[in-house]
RNA sequence: GGGCGUGUAGCUCAGUAGGAUAGAGCAUCGGAUUUCUAAUCCGAGGGUCGGGGGUUCGAGUCCCUCCACGCCUGCCA
C-alpha cells in the first residue's frame, strides 16, 4: 500500500516534467521530510533541474505542483524551502490500507529472475560452531526471511567441507594422538557424557600443538588428506564418520536459534562425481586457465587475474603477471577450484547433477536434504538458481573474486553479475572478553579494539556454551518478574529471550563492522536488545488480554471495522493527530525498508527498523492510556493503533528470526 | 608494494544510490506512572563527523591527497 502510493507519486512527478518541460528523467529518489509537519514524503530533484531548466528550483517546483494532483492516497502538495516538493498522504488511507493483509509485491527486481540460492553457515566440519559462525548463520537466515517475505524463491544451501584439511586434522588426532579406531570413534559420538563436537574442538587444538612440536607432523596431515580426498581405507571413513555427526550437531545448534537449511552441498560428493574434472576441460578448453612450463609455477594450472577488473595487475619489473594457481603441481586441485565447479552448478552450467538423499528431520517434519550417491526419487529440483548469494567472511574476498572472474572468462556474465558474495567482518572477542577465556594478553593486545578467534588454540567462544548462558540469563530473569508457575512456559519464554538478545545482537551491526565479542552487550537485555523488542510486542498483547477481560467478544483483528474512515480521518487530524500518524507511517515502511535491506544485502537495516518502530511504541505506550479511555470511539481508534503496530513488530521480529513469549 | 574495508559523543554504533536542525544504545547525572507490569518512558551534559584540498545551490555522504588501524595479497581454506 505504502510503497504503491510512493511509486505512483514518484512516476507522476515525472510525467509532470515531461508534460511541463518535455524533459525525460529516471525516477528521482524519494526523500523524507524531517518531520511530518512538513509532509510525509519529498521530492528534492527540482534542485538539479535548476541548472538545465535555467530557472530557480523554487519556481520549477511551483509550476509542477498544480498538475501533481490528484493522486490516489495523498491529501495535498506544497512547496518548500528552496524547492522541495512536499507531499501529505491521506493518513486515513493509509492507515485502513495497512489493515488489509499484505499481499505478496509484484514481480519485480530480482524476484523476477527465478530462483535465489542462498549458501550459509558452512562451518568446517570438524569441530564446534563458535560465535563467528553464529553471525553468519544469522546473517544468512535473516536475508534468506526477508528474500521470501518480498515474494523470492529461495533455497538454502549449507556447504559441507567433508574432504578439507580441518577434517584431515582431527582425524589426524584420533588416529595418531589417540590411537582410536573406526570402533573407538563411533562410542565415542554415541557416549551420552560426552559432547562429541567439544571434544573435537579441543582435540583440534592438541594436534596443533603437535604439529608445532613434531618435526614430520605435517606428512601425517598430508597423508590423511589423500586417503580421505580418495575416498579409500580407514581414515577416510574415520572423516566420514566424524564429520557426519558433527554436521548433525551443528544442525542442532543452529536450530536452537531457528536457522534451519533446505540442502547440504557435500565436498565428498563433488570430488566422487568428478564435478571439477568435467569444469577442469571446460576452464582448458575455454583458456580461462593455462599450464605454466616454467618459472615459480612451474606444472600448475593457473588462471590469470588481469580480466579481474581490478585494474592492471602485471608487475613490470618482473614482467609477471598476476595469477591465481589453480590445480597443484602434485595435480591436486585448491579449494577455489572445486568452488567454481561448485558454483557452476549453482547455475546449471555444469552440465551435471548430484544424487539427493533426506539426511534430517526438523521436529515439525520439514526435511533437510543431503547431496548423495544412492539419489531418492522423490528428491526435490536442487540448483538451477537465476541467482546466488554466498555468505562468506570477508577475508575471502579474494578468492570469491576469482570464481567470478572463471565465470566470466568462461563466457558466462550474466551469471557473474547475478553471483554475490555476501561479505560480513569476524567476530572477534574484546580484550576483556578474551583475558576471561584464560588468555594471557600483552600490554599492546589490551589495546586492541578487538582479539582474533583461533580454533587453532581452541580459543573462542563455543555457540551453544554462548545460548545456555543466555538461556541461564534469561531463565533468572523471567522467575525474578513472576509471570507464570509453569515451568514449561518460563522455558519457552527463557528461549524465545534468549535467542531473541543473540540474534538481535549479531544483527544490529552492520556486515562490514567487527564485532569485538563481549559477553556483558551480549547479555544485555536492556536498551536496544533483542527482550526489548519482545518486551514492546508483549505490552501490545499485554492491552488486548486486558481489554478482553471486559470485552468478551474483542477480537483486535476485527477493529478495523469499528473504526470508521471519518473517525480515522477525525483522530489522525485532531489534537494528537501527529503522533499518531507518525507511528502508523512508520509500521507502514516495513515492505519499503526489507526492500531496502534486500538491496543493499543489509539486515542491519531491519533490525534498526524494528527498534525506531519498537521505541515510538514505547513511547506512544506511555503517552496514552487506553484500558481507561472513556470515549469508546477515541478507544477503538487507540486499539486500531496498537493493532498496527503489534501486526508491523511482530512481522518484523518474524524476520529478523525473533519469537514473542506470551508474558514478560 | 598492490587490493579491499574501517575511522562520527567517554564506550559501542546508526545516519536511507548528496537534501531541510548530525542521531541511538550503553555509561554518568536528574526526573516519571502505587498503571496497559519499570526488560519502560522523559530530561541533561557530551561532536574540529581522522586531517587537508576539491566538486555542488547544498557534503558525515561524491572526487583527490595524506594519516591511523584491520584484513587479503599461500602450490591453506
Amino acid at each position: 500500500m505504502y510503497l504503491e502510493i510512493q511509486r505512483e507519486i514518484l512516476a507522476r512527478f515525472v510525467g509532470a516534467i515531461q508534460e511541463v518541460f518535455g524533459l525525460k528523467i529516471d525516477a528521482p529518489v524519494p526523500d523524507f521530510p524531517p518531520s511530518v509537519e512538513m509532509g510525509d514524503l519529498s521530492i528534492a530533484a527540482c534542485f538539479e533541474l535548476a541548472k538545465q531548466l535555467r530557472q530557480s528550483p523554487r519556481k520549477i517546483a511551483e509550476q509542477l505542483v498544480a498538475r501533481l494532483l490528484p493522486l490516489p492516497g495523498v491529501e495535498r502538495v506544497s512547496v518548500a524551502g528552496g524547492g522541495y516538493i512536499n507531499f501529505y498522504l491521506d493518513r486515513a488511507q493509509v492507515a485502513s490500507g495497512l489493515f488489509r493483509p499484505r499481499t505478496s509485491p509484484p514481480k519485480h527486481g530480482i524476484a523476477a529472475k527465478g530462483k535465489v540460492l542462498v549458501e550459509h553457515t558452512s562451518i568446517n566440519p570438524n569441530k564446534a560452531a563458535h560465535i563467528g559462525h553464529l553471525r553468519n548463520a544469522v546473517l544468512g537466515d535473516t536475508f534468506v526471511r526477508l528474500l521470501r517475505f518480498r515474494g523470492n524463491p529461495v533455497e538454502i544451501q549449507n556447504y559441507i567441507d567433508n574432504t578439507g584439511v580441518q577434517v584431515a586434522d582431527v582425524v589426524v588426532g584420533f588416529v595418531h594422538l589417540e590411537k582410536k579406531g573406526l570402533e573407538d570413534i563411533r562410542k565415542l559420538i554415541q557416549d551420552p557424557f560426552i559432547r562429541f563436537d567439544y571434544y573435537c574442538w579441543d582435540l583440534y587444538a592438541r594436534v596443533f600443538q603437535y604439529y608445532a612440536e613434531a618435526e614430520d607432523a605435517l606428512a601425517l596431515r598430508a597423508e590423511a588428506l589423500k586417503a580421505i580426498e580418495e575416498g579409500h581405507g580407514e581414515m577416510a571413513a574415520i572423516a566420514d564418520l566424524v564429520s557426519t555427526a558433527i554436521v548433525r550437531k551443528h544442525l542442532e545448534t543452529m536450530e536452537r536459534i531457528n536457522v534451519r537449511y533446505d540442502l547440504l552441498v557435500e565436498e565428498s560428493e563433488i570430488l566422487r562425481l568428478e564435478f571439477w574434472e568435467y569444469a577442469f576441460e571446460v576452464l582448458k578448453q575455454s583458456g580461462a586457465i593455462r599450464y605454466e612450463e616454467s618459472g615459480k609455477n612451474a606444472g600448475c594450472w593457473v588462471m590469470g587475474l588481469a580480466e579481474a577488473g581490478n585494474g592492471e595487475t602485471t608487475d613490470e619489473e618482473s614482467g609477471s603477471e598476476d595469477v591465481k594457481i589453480i590445480v597443484r603441481s602434485n595435480g591436486t586441485v585448491t579449494y577455489v577450484g572445486k568452488d567454481i565447479a561448485y558454483h557452476l552448478w549453482k547455475f546449471a552450467l555444469l552440465g551435471r547433477d548430484f544424487g539427493y538423499q533426506r539426511f534430517h528431520r526438523y521436529a515439525d517434519g520439514q526435511p533437510v536434504w543431503r547431496t548423495a550417491p544412492d539419489a531418492a526419487a522423490e528428491a526435490p529440483a536442487f540448483g538451477r538458481g537465476a541467482v546466488a548469494y554466498s555468505v562468506i567472511d570477508t577475508r575471502q574476498s579474494y578468492l570469491q573474486s576469482i570464481v567470478a572472474t572463471a565465470f566470466r572468462a568462461l563466457g558466462f556474465q550474466e551469471e557473474a553479475a547475478n553471483l554475490h558474495h555476501f561479505a560480513y567482518e569476524v567476530v572477534g572477542l574484546s580484550p576483556r572478553c578474551a583475558e576471561e577465556m584464560g588468555l594471557a594478553l600483552t600490554a599492546a593486545d589490551r589495546q586492541r579494539s578487538y582479539i582474533e578467534v583461533s580454533g587453532r588454540k581452541g580459543l573462542g567462544v563455543k555457540a551453544d556454551d554462548l545460548i545456555n548462558r543466555l538461556v541461564e540469563k534469561a531463565t533468572q530473569e523471567v522467575q525474578a518478574r513472576q509471570m507464570t508457575e509453569d515451568p514449561a512456559e518460563q522455558a519457552a519464554s527463557a528461549r524465545m529471550i534468549a535467542v531473541g538478545a543473540l540474534r538481535y545482537f549479531l544483527l544490529k551491526f552492520s556486515r562490514r563492522m567487527i564485532i569485538a565479542f563481549d559477553f556483558k552487550e551480549a547479555l544485555a537485555f536492556e536498551g536496544e536488545t533483542g527482550p526489548y523488542l519482545q518486551y514492546s510486542v508483549v505490552r501490545a498483547r499485554n492491552i488486548f488480554r486486558k481489554f478482553q477481560e471486559s470485552h468478551p467478544d474483542f477480537n483486535p483483528q476485527r477493529l478495523g471495522e469499528l473504526v470508521s474512515a471519518n473517525q480515522l480521518k477525525m483522530f489522525l487530524g485532531g489534537k494528537d493527530g501527529e503522533a499518531f500518524w507518525e507511528l502508523i507511517l512508520l509500521a507502514a515502511q516495513l515492505e519499503m525498508v526489507a526492500d531496502q535491506a534486500i538491496a543493499a544485502a543489509e539486515p542491519a537495516v531491519v533490525a534498526k527498523y524494528a527498534f525506531r518502530l519498537a521505541q515510538a511504541f514505547n513511547n506512544f505506550y506511555h503517552r496514552y492510556r487506553i484500558l481507561s479511555e472513556a470515549d469508546p470511539a477515541r478507544q477503538n481508534f487507540l486499539l486500531y493503533l496498537v493493532h498496527l503496530v503489534n501486526e508491523s513488530l511482530t512481522r518484523t521480529l518474524d524476520l529478523l528470526g525473533i519469537e514473542v513469549p506470551e508474558r514478560m
